[in-house]
DNA sequence: GCGAGAATAGAACGATCGTGCTTTTTTGTC
DNA sequence: GACAAAAAAGCACGATCGTTCTATTCTCGC
């Protein structure tokens, strides 16, 4: 694949786009900054998308399917259930620790910066993010269903307590460096689970 | 206070800039922005301030007292110990919910739009989040001394799973704008309290 | 209510923004 | 290796950025 000049190039653009992007900010991030990242010139970077919008919602969508190479994927192969759900979690914390990206998740950045402005890139980020919730919860719930999480509480409700941990230590460690965090998150995840699985087998 | 006039139009100025920064963004927001909404000349409103950056210290200044008031200074008066651990919690997520900024809590925002731009904004925003991570820990470990929490976990996990829960409510809030995310959170660190409150009773 | 000083407005600056148009360079095919 | 097509660069535009300087309006203590 990328077998045309003008495709790897554009690649390299998307890939240069999406790390400053964490670091710098989306809407913030200018054509000339990102001529200047990439050694070209901006008429020469600019003629590759119609329109800076355009550039940003390509910029989401090379992420989503980093995110998705980084996370989802390799998950796929651990068990439906239990190891699933940790599979899940464990690959989103290494996806941050890693530093797919310089300024961690891409999505938990540009979702601040795009909250509060509508229009089509922040809703491209909100269907991503919509997405990766779901595919957690519906994870949670076939847990549920095989009798090895707890079902009192709601699949959604667990969903939002486990992502939370993740996205809490991405925030942290962001602001003040220590790599600690995403240890705390691990085993809060862990021992989150642990409680709901025990409370199932009494 | 307030007397002069000045003072009345410096506080209105930093008042739309912490609400516009919450929505727009602290270093996205330009002058002009500001001088538009609070319906005053661009040189007028800079007059007041002298650079962009002092700007931005005093809207982060400013946003801090707002903080204090609204979560801080209720607090102070619940019981120490558990009593005030949970009042915290619930005062944080009310300042929140009864959007004190219209784009959610000011420090959530800013800290994600600053973590990667060194100079004075960025570390009076850090200094700011330390302080109340550490006023949270302080109270939990009050907590713990007491007896009424489990101390087989550090003060600083607790404070990092409760805190969790309050962040990732706020920002789901304002991404997909279902308030009973904020139920959700309070859910969580009320059950997650009474964990830590019985474990230590066995 | 007058006068000094504070507060605000107006106009202009160089820089950079996103974007269009034109030209030059590079690529891939026969 | 020539040649059409694709890719990149050069240049210029109107707008807006932060900031400065000067002029005007307002405030408040006497």
């Amino acid at each position: 694949m990328l077998k045309t000049k003008g495709e790897r190039t554009r690649h390299a653009i998307l890939t240069a786009a999406a790390n400053l992007a964490t670091e710098e900010g989306l809407e913030t991030l200018s054509i000339g900054r990102l001529a200047e990242a990439t050694g070209m010139s901006k008429s020469g970077l600019f003629a590759h998308f119609g329109s800076k919008e355009e550039l940003q919602i390509a910029t989401v969508e090379h992420a989503a399917s980093l995110f998705v190479d980084e996370v989802i994927a390799p998950a796929r192969s651990a068990p439906k259930g239990l190891p699933r759900v940790w599979a899940l979690c464990d690959h989103k914390l290494r996806y941050l620790e890693q530093q797919v990206f310089p300024g961690g998740c891409f999505f938990a950045a540009t979702s601040v910066e795009y909250s509060h402005r509508p229009g089509p890139v922040r809703d491209r980020i909100e269907d991503m993010l919509r997405s990766w919730l779901s595919y957690l919860e519906h994870a949670v719930e076939q847990a549920q269903q095989s009798g090895e999480l707890d079902d009192s509480l709601s699949a959604r409700e667990i969903t939002f307590e486990l992502d939370s941990f993740a996205l809490s230590a991405n925030w942290q460690y962001h602001l003040f460096g220590d790599p600690a965090v995403f240890e705390n998150a691990r085993r809060a995840i862990r021992e989150r689970l642990e409680i709901l699985r025990v409370v199932q087998a009494a």
